[in-house]
DNA sequence: ATATATTTTCAAATATTATTGAAAATTCAA
DNA sequence: TTGAATTTTCAATAATATTTGAAAATATAT
């Protein structure tokens, strides 16, 4: 397979798989994009390359840049921002769960705890079902919450290995 | 709170949670209204608490079914059918981990072993970043999808117990 | 300071996705 | 069978999200 038919390919499914998981379709093909090229782009490279508005590539850009997966680089002597995406596949796994950790997981276990106080019949097996459904999420989220945080602060193979380990028998 | 706004909440929020994860609020509203009913629910049940359409309804509940989070209920002498969710919110996770495993990381590692087959000059400072980005990805994956077969199998406690003693020092 | 290059903003246009509701299909009791 | 109850389908509509592009703001060279 020719490298610009790959490229499109990665950048594709890359952007299908993104809107799987909340994040828009055009932001993940320039995540994509900046992960498989080998220097900083600028916004026109990305415009040109993935065929899209100079409003849109600066938008997302910034968005990218907020989750802490693209950095502005200054090149010496160019008037042009560039832009370079993390390559670290670990480290950008771990900087998208710490974001999503922040951004969702958290608020929702705030809301959770405060949902468990119901006013009424303790008996009553509305009552029940709906505390014992809420506090469950929200046992199993502390749970992940504090799973998620270890996985964040360790290294890559230090965390896998061990992990794996556990199951190796 | 009384219970009526505490479920409002809970399944506002819910819905909410879900657009973030590539669900759509008024299958991830189902979900939550399930989950916290004791009993099972009928369509029109669902119709009315939600205040939404029957085929709404009807075409969520199908999908919920298909990823396995709620189940078709029969009970006897009733005409309608009824609807109930799984309430144990581990085995939620698992199911959920599981289908999103099928649908999503499993083709994706497909096309990722495909694409690091590049034609042209391995030296080449283009190619060599995209194999290196596509192998990182493909490597990370095949672990992470490692790693939550194993999940799916184990028991809640005895995985996330052991988990967590990794880190007791 | 002025001109020019570059980035940012955001209202309007477009595209995508979700929802409705009525007709068709199915189920089931009599 | 027949007919009423129930479920399913899906084209039309509505709601939501994304994208554009041109104007405004900002940065930089001369």
């Amino acid at each position: 397979m020719k490298l610009s038919e790959a490229k499109q390919q990665f950048i594709g499914s890359w952007g299908a798989f993104g809107t799987h998981w909340g994040i828009n379709r055009t932001m993940a093909q320039i995540h994509a994009l900046l992960m498989i090229s080998a220097d900083p782009l600028t916004q026109d490279d990305v415009m040109e390359q993935l065929d899209i508005s100079r409003g849109n590539v600066n938008m997302n850009i910034r968005e990218l840049i907020s989750w802490g997966l693209v950095d502005r680089v200054i090149l010496p002597g160019e008037r042009k921002e560039y832009f370079s995406a993390e390559k670290d596949i670990w480290k950008v796994a771990t900087q998208i769960i710490r974001e999503r950790k922040k951004r969702e997981l958290d608020p929702m276990m705030k809301l959770l705890s405060q949902l468990e106080d119901i006013d009424g019949d303790k008996k009553d097996k509305d009552v029940k079902q709906f505390i014992s459904t809420v506090s469950g999420i929200r046992k199993f989220g502390n749970q992940a919450d504090k799973m998620l945080d270890v996985m964040i602060k360790a290294d890559e193979n230090w965390i896998l290995n061990n992990f794996l380990k556990l199951f190796k028998k």
